[in-house]
RNA sequence: GCACCCAUAGCUCAGAUGGAUAGAGCAGUCGCCUUCUAAGCGACAUGUCGCAGGUUCGAGUCCUGCUGGGUGCACCA
């Protein structure tokens, strides 16, 4: 099926032929074969500038050489010919076949075998979730889901600092001001307005003094686990608002329950082991057992990093590693309860002490879905697993870094005001989508309704649009780009956003059902009458697999929400194609047209259709069912 | 000071492994609904790919040095 894989293989196979009796064997395994689309001015399908790599050790011209490549070729099924075009190698494909052999075939994932462990969200218990934190999930929740369409088995997790400042902050503040939720608004939201109530009061000295004591206690508590459930509190109304953008879990991962583990003690034993690690005696550093990482982070002007601090207690980056530890599956012992179950159906798992073991963890490849401000102590992590001796875990140990988010050219801050909650960035965003879907339905008057059952619909709709629209605009660009949330470009309907692929997506369905009405069907296309427009969508269509390569390989989405861009873009084109004389010649209904041909149009239009629906949801979009 | 990230059209951004004339969207001008959804399509216009060197048959892409912007460099959490 994978036809560029296949002209590889049989290009290379030639290559080997040519230099083996010029340059003795083995020659042409340096030369990497690479097969790329023509650009459209050019004749032919495929391509490749292989013939260039030759030229010097051959002592030929590169035209001489894609010449005689072109003609010692052994075609691959599904290609015409092989021509050369000037120094390239071109590829034209059999028209007919190669359009039936796109449609008919899902482009299912072989199984990679291999399960990869995303970590995102892991926001603090202690207050609701904001615009920044908004490209962290969709981010960890798209790549998620990359990974599964690629073929890989993907654990998501989710990690609850439950032991730290922050949620010491909030619960300290609800006890002092001896506040209670009274239960009409989210709860994470009203707590998250007494910790910065506590932060207005905690700037004056003489308040700050009376008030660490008591956080302190609150922070013992915590640890001992024995806040437990006012925690679970703050993280379920959290997840509320997680699961109304679509997005899900495997597991909650309590740092209270890590700390009762005994990682922490495994993975100190190991790194000791390394040269690296050891305890300092003297200087600045005595009583710790410190990292030396100059040798993995050069240029830092103390290389020496604190593990365990002199009272014993560890740092943040020695929890990390501990962690990432557990995550390749170097130790045991953590037992899980299930937590809730989601919307969807399936089941939430917590770390729990009083659970029982399950098969999590384990991972060949580990994905840390975090800001780019904590790039140091991720490479940390990375260069721990190598320490410890496991090359390959640290090499498949990554830091998916996105800069930071600003909203509306600033900073985001929760202390100055300077913020949105996701809440109320998701409310809007569904509003404006539903105002535009009535304001259509009033162009078409025919599809409008009062009916309750469309009613109902019309809000599913609204839903799909609207979160569409936000989540693409987190997934579209680099995640390394800084991106400044505007209200009115983070939830457009129009330009490069998910309602452009959606709109093509209805349209194609649209068709298909107009198509049935009709009596066509797909079963009795004649592919043969097709011509070059439909072949150019069935090479779109065919690019999936290498897409979703590119996306996992550069730990990235956006390369899928490109390609997404790019399909819609085809179809669009295709739809609204005009012949010389300025009529539509793309039109699959059409008593006028052979059967044969209506109903190999409508194959490709049905095969366009999954194509668009498939490409969204590995991006967590749905498709509406009209617009 | 040192390290990492970013710099491509007026604005926001795509451009995997170096390869054929650098592409979209927004904004601008002009066209296209008696045609399967106009949230659409087509056309026109817009470039010193930050600067200067280097490697290569070939550089937006790789290397070096600059410039400008962002972030990080605690026994904090």
């Amino acid at each position: 099926m994978d036809v560029k894989a296949a002209l590889k293989d049989a290009v290379t196979r030639v290559l080997e032929q040519m230099q083996a009796p010029a340059l003795g064997s083995d020659t042409y395994a340096r030369f990497e074969v690479i097969i790329q689309d023509t650009p459209p001015d050019k004749p032919g399908d495929y391509g490749t500038p292989v013939a260039f790599l030759l030229a010097k050790a051959l002592k030929q011209s590169p035209v001489q050489i894609a010449a005689q490549l072109a003609a010692q070729l052994e075609l691959p099924a599904g290609i015409a010919r092989a021509e050369a075009v000037g120094p390239y190698l071109n590829f034209f494909v059999d028209r007919a076949g190669y359009i039936k052999d796109v449609v008919g075939n899902a482009l299912e994932s072989v199984s990679k075998g291999i399960k990869v462990i995303v970590e995102h969200t892991s926001v603090n218990p202690n207050k609701e979730l904001h615009v920044g934190h908004l490209r962290n999930v969709v981010l960890g929740d798209a790549m998620a889901r990359v990974y599964r369409a690629a073929g890989y088995s993907v654990e998501v997790q989710n990690y609850i600092d439950d032991t730290g400042r922050q949620a010491a902050d909030s619960l300290f503040a609800q006890a002092h001001y001896g506040e209670q939720w009274d239960g009409s608004g989210k709860y994470d939201h009203w707590l998250g307005e007494l910790y910065v109530r506590l932060h207005q009061d905690l700037a004056n000295e003489a308040f700050k003094q009376g008030a660490e004591p008591g956080i302190n206690a609150v922070m013992h508590r915590l640890e001992a686990g024995e806040l437990r459930t006012e925690v679970e509190k703050v993280v379920r109304a959290q997840l509320e608002t997680c699961y109304a953008l679509g997005v899900e879990y495997d597991l909650l991962v309590w740092e209270s329950d890590i700390v009762g583990s005994g990682f922490l003690d495994k993975a100190m034993k190991l790194l000791e082991q390394s040269e690296f690690c050891f305890r300092l005696s003297e200087g600045k550093y005595a009583g710790c057992f410190v990292m030396d990482t100059s040798r993995f982070l050069p240029g830092l002007e103390d290389p020496i990093l604190v593990l365990l601090r002199s009272n014993g207690t560890a740092t943040y980056t020695a929890k990390d590693i501990a962690q990432q530890f557990w995550k390749f599956g170097l130790f045991e012992g953590l037992d899980y309860t299930e937590f809730e179950s989601q919307p969807s159906g399936k089941t939430l798992y917590a770390t729990s002490s009083s659970g029982s073991p399950r098969s999590f963890a384990h991972a060949g490849r580990v994905i840390n879905v975090i800001d780019s401000r904590q790039s140091h102590p991720q490479a940390v992590v990375k260069a721990a697993m190598a320490i410890a001796g496991h090359q390959g875990e640290s090499e498949n140990s990554i830091h998916l870094s996105y800069n930071t988010v600003l909203l509306e050219g600033q900073t985001i801050s929760g202390r100055k005001g300077i913020t949105v909650s996701m809440d109320e960035v998701i409310e809007e965003a569904i509003l404006r989508a539903s105002s535009a879907l009535l304001e259509n339905q009033g162009k078409n008057s025919e599809s409008s309704s009062l009916e309750p059952s469309q009613l109902e619909q019309d809000e599913e709709n609204a839903r799909r649009i609207g979160l569409g629209a936000l989540r693409f605009a987190m997934l579209k660009n680099e995640p390394s780009r800084q991106i400044d949330f505007h209200w009115d470009s983070a939830l457009a309907l129009v330009g490069d956003t998910a309602p452009y692929v959606q709109y093509a997506a209805v349209r194609a369905k649209t068709i298909q059902k107009r198509a049935a009405l009709a009596g066509l069907d797909s079963a009795r296309a004649d592919f043969t009458l097709l011509s070059d427009l439909e072949l150019t969508l069935a090479k779109d269509i065919a690019r999936l697999p290498e897409i979703l390569g590119i996306a996992t390989r550069d730990n990235s989405p956006h390369p899928v929400a490109q390609y997404a861009l790019e399909l819609a873009n085809g179809f669009n084109g295709y739809y609204n194609h005009k012949d010389s004389s300025n009529k539509p010649d793309t039109k699959v209904i059409d008593p006028e047209l052979p059967d044969g041909l209506q109903c190999a149009r409508l194959a490709v239009v049905e095969r366009m259709a999954a194509a668009l629906e498939g490409t969204l949801n590995i991006l967590g979009i749905e498709v509406p069912s009209e617009m």
